[in-house]
DNA sequence: TCTTACATTTACGTCAACGTAAAGTTATGT
DNA sequence: ACATAACTTTACGTTGACGTAAATGTAAGA
């Protein structure tokens, strides 16, 4: 009976992580290129970790909101514990908070935005139902 | 004593909106060559009006949702009363809701990073307040 | 009238984020 | 043994969103 392999030493191949994220593996080579990931190599093909696999669901999330990829490099580095001093320590808290008011302040714009074309909506349902009873005479 | 200009008929110079909305008159051109906006014309001299500014400010928020321009311009007409039949103002109401779905995985995206870094944010005043007992040893 | 400030168009330059083609290597099935 | 598939690197191409330079026009102030 084989053994299990334990989750944490789970690898990926480059095809299946751009399956499973519909990416394409040029990108992810273009990722690792700019720092974003580092998988391990086995001779000279990439093994990608659960590490691996859970910064690139970062990466497309930021991409979903629209960051840069240096933007999503910067909050990736948020996410790696650097085990430094207290001073290092209190920067990185600032970033933190930094970056929790941008992601905040483009809550706002969605809200509005939500909020705009909710009411839209709400406006040409009205005519469609209104037009409809003109036409139903 | 000179009238007051009623602010519906208020314009404004490139630069004006410009350095309103902190971008650069060139984006503008832009964004006028790409269609998001048509200012009127004295002579050469592009005025705004406060519609214009309005589509701006629409446009600006696209940009930091992280819409590029071409769907900006989707966005835009959705906006921009068509009036026309009601198999239109169907099709019409379909993208509005197509729209608003897209905002709202967007705004999924937005709290799962917002709660992410507000627990790394109370991890790390944890660490940091402990690291600060022990050396008040 | 001359300068200064802001406006215009035209056109080439740039940077990010990949796409794509070429040429080669490694593992897998028949 | 050989094809096929999936991986690799190198390098040039592409698209979007402007920047920037050049040449020109226009209106206001010294």
């Amino acid at each position: 009976m084989p053994m299990e392999t334990p989750v944490k030493d789970r690898t990926y191949s480059i095809r299946q992580l751009s399956k499973e994220f519909d990416v394409t593996a040029r990108a992810l080579r273009f990722y690792e290129d700019k720092g974003l990931i580092s998988p391990e190599r086995k001779g000279q093909t990439r093994l990608y970790s659960p590490r691996d696999r859970a910064r690139l669901q970062l990466i497309l999330r930021g991409k979903r909101l629209g960051f840069s990829l240096i933007e999503i490099h910067e909050i990736l580095d948020l996410y790696t514990p650097k085990d430094h001093g207290v001073a290092q320590m209190r920067a990185t808290l600032g970033k933190y908070r930094g970056q929790i008011e941008t992601l905040k302040r483009q809550r706002e714009d969605i809200e509005a935005a939500i909020k705009d074309m909710s009411d839209g909506c709400v406006w040409l349902e009205d005519q469609i139902d209104q037009l409809e009873a003109e036409n139903a005479q």
